[in-house]
DNA sequence: TGTAATGTTTACCAACCGGTCAAATTATCG
DNA sequence: CGATAATTTGACCGGTTGGTAAACATTACA
């Protein structure tokens, strides 16, 4: 009998783990590239390496596909975030957050892009859970940001736009990868322009956030 | 007899203006929504108001749509770093060159995630575009900066990864707009988030490339 | 006003796309 | 092995999409 995927409960076999995870991966590539709508099941299924009949064995529809890779690819996501210390050094933590959101963007574009797809058109498939878990979140750090600045350890600021405006600068060096490599020029071809970019954004959040002179 | 646009060499006709103007606010409407695969021609009809094989009569396909679109909003794009003045204040030109981008993303997101839609999906359409007359730009007003820089008006920073963190952190309240509108809550309903974001980054770019006490 | 050029519409098509089905193949296990 | 369940495939389907053909309507202009 044809047992499709949404409605098996026992253990999942080894050949389940493994199309899954291959189909995952392609569906990551693909979307990643197209958007939701421009990616196709054919494409998918050719860069899994299975027919699409196959592929839809194991996820019934392509949207059930697209919310599988956003939950998953979500979760990880956040990570940089949630590790940001409230008892850590505050420049310190600032610092390591910003270098570890531009580590992604070098070692997961796909991811990165992913998201950015799924905002610009309006975050259909996810505004739940930028509502809910990610607003929570940035709630909480934000309010760590902001007991930081009133202790006087940083500049005082807004700190949701600082968290925003670290999302973004970060997150540029993946989702507008293209654009970056066409400015720079040819002579940037390795991962130089993530170095750089570090340096940069560094002095830039450091020195914009610290307190100068504060005893005079 | 029926001659379509790309063929037409003498002086365009009044209805041609109007209906040409028409389809390209209603093609801008569309696109920046869905990107280039998810849009579709009827769509674009619909929100012109004619029908889809009028609209094709004067853009003959969905692609010579796009390509007229982002040609023309491109230029206009790019005018407040064309404003970026070389004899200017460096703090202040920089301060207002910020808050130009910002007014964009406010008043023209559609013109802004058109474009990020673009470089996303890979900029198929205009990687020339970006390696030519762009880069030449960026090029020539990343030299102004860097001769402020060695001129001791502002701190030494990458020039090109400053006009990119610009870049990023304005565009990123019209791109990613309902993340931004999600993280900060319903009371952000009107245009305060901009100001807020102005404070911010005024705040974090000029501080962070000011001159610190350069004698002692 | 007459007429040729321009503009608009209805009906249509071929390609594509997401998804189904039933048959065939392969893995699992007593 | 034998049988039952899990997996894979080719053929197919209805709806959508970009685009066309040709008849019809309107405008520009001598």
């Amino acid at each position: 009998m044809v047992l499709p995927r949404a409605a098996r409960t026992q253990r999942r076999t080894r050949i389940q783990e493994e199309k899954e995870e291959r189909i995952l991966e392609a569906a990551l590539e693909v979307f990643s590239l197209h958007g939701y709508r421009g990616a196709t099941v054919d494409q998918i299924a050719e860069v899994a390496g299975m027919s699409k009949p196959n592929l839809l064995y194991y996820f019934r529809t392509k949207e059930a596909m697209h919310r599988a890779l956003i939950t998953r690819v979500l979760d990880t996501w956040l990570d940089p975030l949630r590790e940001f210390d409230a008892l850590g050094n505050p420049v310190a933590e600032i610092r390591s957050y910003i270098r570890r959101k531009l580590e992604m963007a070098r070692d997961f574009p796909r991811e990165s892009r992913l998201f950015a797809n799924e905002i610009l058109q309006g975050a259909p498939n996810i505004e739940d859970e930028l509502k809910g878990p990610l607003k929570a979140l940035v709630d909480e750090k934000a309010a760590v940001i902001r007991s930081w600045a009133k202790a006087g350890k940083i500049a005082k600021c807004d700190p949701y736009h600082l968290i925003f405006s670290i999302w973004s600068t970060t997150q540029h060096y993946a989702d507008f990868d293209v654009q970056v490599r066409a400015v720079l020029g040819q002579e940037n071809a390795g991962d130089g322009r993530f170095e750089d970019a570090a340096r940069f954004l560094e002095q830039l959040f450091i020195t914009g956030l610290e307190i100068h002179d504060p005893a005079n």
